[in-house]
DNA sequence: TGGCGCGCATGACATCTGTCATGGGTTTCT
DNA sequence: AGAAACCCATGACAGATGTCATGCGCGCCA
């Protein structure tokens, strides 16, 4: 028996899902969690052997509870699913140490599947998500460009930016401007939604 | 026996909730769909008593759905469940005649419910979704307010919005700044956001 | 040890944007 | 008919933004 700890925070979506793998007769659903912290929290307790984890969550996202666990708990496989679906997350969340990751447009078999797949320490990607990944290309931003960017993604203006990241407005511009050049956007409000959506920040 | 149809683009969470109505004894998930349009085509031919709808899918939202819905086959009652809830959105769907509006966060249990309340002819509207909607208050932007600055959500700069609204840029910028103006922002992006998240645009 | 990339900053310049005043045409309501 | 609201446009001005050149210090790596 395959003891699963389910985290996503929409309650009818985790039940549904629970009530799904239940049906399969060597999965069993031992713990469910509505946000990350509590998923980690859950875990540390319960020792599931797979954690099936929602990307997006009010705290903790989907890859940082991964990583918690796969350092404390290495015995438990982590996998994730996803609606909204972009590369970079896939990125992150495989250097995390995810076994496991899915968008939820898959069928509940697929589901099924590689929850025993991760279980009998497989790996398993979507393959659509994967060609994505791959044609999405590398991360051209610094770090630092990367944080300056994430903060125009709210369209806050330059002063409020420098003053979020400590930095001198001239700096931020710099930045910006370099960030702007990379993805060959017209300003940085563009720059950082093309960012966003190749999943860079 | 109530017969449902259900439609949502993520076959996972479509699959599940199935799984889910169907161990209700009097309910009976008769047909799927993974678009809009599918939802509308088998529903025609299916004539189901519920509707079951995401409010987000590829083609037309749930609400579109609902609206053709309403006035092509009155006796199917449609409710909308949806991951992101934004206030316009439920404005728009109770004016498309939507019967029940829930977020997916809602437990299995209410959603059971609410479709054999919609079924016998109720209404249900999840309460913190009403308390935001009402929190947002009306509209302010005029409908070509409203247009520009869901042009400008995208980062675009004037001139392009102005191309796409076949308008002139400088009359394009009269526009923003008011809808600025209203919105309270610093800037027509953050302003589009915010419009965004009260459902304005 | 000498590049090289990066983080951080400043200054200058051109352009883009936001704001305001103004005006004419249309529709809607009273 | 008149007022009010909206649509569309132009022009002018200040401030925000994008771009470029330049500089210093740090850590990494050949």
């Amino acid at each position: 028996m395959i003891r699963i700890l389910l985290a996503d925070d929409e309650h009818l979506i985790r039940g549904a899902m629970a009530a799904l793998l239940s049906l399969e007769d060597d999965l069993e659903v031992v713990a469910q969690a509505a946000t990350g912290a509590e998923a980690l929290a859950t875990a540390r307790v319960i020792r599931p052997d797979v954690a099936v984890i929602d990307l997006q969550m009010p705290d903790l996202d989907g890859v940082s509870v991964a990583q918690a666990l796969t350092t404390e708990l290495p015995s438990c496989k982590t996998m994730i699913v996803t609606s909204h679906g972009r590369p970079g997350h896939l990125k992150r969340a495989l250097a995390a140490g995810v076994r496991g990751f899915l968008p939820k447009t898959v069928s509940s078999d697929v589901l099924a599947t590689v929850v025993r797949t991760v279980f009998s320490g497989g790996r398993y990607v979507d393959p659509s998500l994967a060609a994505e990944a791959i044609s999405a290309g590398d991360n051209p931003l610094t770090p630092r460009e990367a944080d300056v960017l994430e903060l125009a993604l709210e369209g806050a203006p330059i002063d409020e930016i420098a003053r979020r990241a400590s930095l001198s407005p001239g700096t931020v511009r710099n930045y910006l401007s370099s960030a702007v050049g990379k993805t060959g956007a017209s300003n940085r409000h563009e720059a950082a939604r093309f960012a966003r959506a190749r999943g860079w920040i």
